[in-house]
DNA sequence: ACTAAGTAGCTTAGCAGTAAGCTACTTAGA
DNA sequence: TCTAAGTAGCTTACTGCTAAGCTACTTAGT
């Protein structure tokens, strides 16, 4: 039975027999796969006030572990953010009392976010769930296979960054 | 040799050891692939004055066949946008000479959209290219890996759908 | 034939991002 | 020890989207 992809792909095999479209069929898949799931977590954190920009930030403040606190720019870097984009995010999730900004105290440039105790108690309560979302997914297709798609997306991964 | 998505992983092992994190390193990936494949697409087709969501529009009329037309409604419908998003996206492809909108003639409701032979041109040349910038990241991977790989990510999509 | 409900496309307001440029501060070199 | 270059974070202008609501037109029910 074919799905959406197979059938764009053959649509471009009629249109246009001259193309090698098999990457089509692999990358296609990737950005609907993105979508899809991505939305999936999107609707999750919402009910926990929350988009996916913001839940990246409290999440890795607290994968950085105790005391929580990393600065704007290791944050935007972390996320691949420009700074204004950062700048954003930080005042919709300090005006919620999930973050603090102060003072950086060896470099009076910058600063040091902070993860609050709210904001420690909603991220901890919003991976797990989301992690849940996605194994919801995953866990439909069985081992072995879910470890062989594992590493070979691994692969992939390394292949994109090289190229 | 750890890669980024391998050191979030263990990060989160270390101050949740509680969490089944193996759904997270599938995800992660496959958000981090179609965003650096994305950009890498959105690079060669802004060469040719374009961004990826006006190629998405291109792409699915002349996919269609001739006479190359679609309507506004059903382009929306295949990308999966909002009809406000496609006014836009149609605005900017008829200033640029590349669509051209005109009545329906048997609904006063609705509108066709026709691919010019600007813009027939312009994406004959941009999914070649844009093909060839897919493939020169997925021919780093060996056969039969890529195969086997394509058959994991078609069965990962439809549990994604269903679920 | 008339009316109520539905549909197509557009408009407006709001959102979250980028790019470019600003100010304040830090660092390296003569 | 100045000074030039570099860096951190913010601001502004712009982009492309969604959600909601509009007008014009079509379809179904009586």
């Amino acid at each position: 039975m074919a799905d959406d992809v197979d059938r764009i792909v053959e649509q471009w095999g009629r249109e246009r027999p001259d193309l090698e479209t098999d990457a089509m069929a692999v990358f296609g898949r990737v950005y609907r796969l993105a979508r899809i799931v991505g939305d999936r977590q999107e609707r999750v954190y919402g009910a926990l006030g929350i988009n996916r920009g913001e839940f990246d930030v409290l999440a890795t403040l607290r994968r950085a572990g105790a005391p929580f606190q990393l600065s704007p720019k290791a944050l935007a870097a972390s996320l691949m953010l420009t700074s204004g984009g950062m700048t954003g995010r930080l005042d919709r999730l300090e005006r919620a009392g999930l973050v603090a900004r102060s003072p950086d105290p060896v470099d009076r440039r910058g600063l040091v976010v902070t993860l609050t105790d709210a904001g420690r108690t909603l991220i901890d309560e919003a991976v797990t769930v989301g992690l849940a979302a996605q194994r919801e997914v995953l866990e439909r297709i069985p081992e072995p296979r879910r470890r062989q798609l594992a590493a070979l997306l691994r692969e992939l991964l390394a292949a994109a960054e090289e190229a």
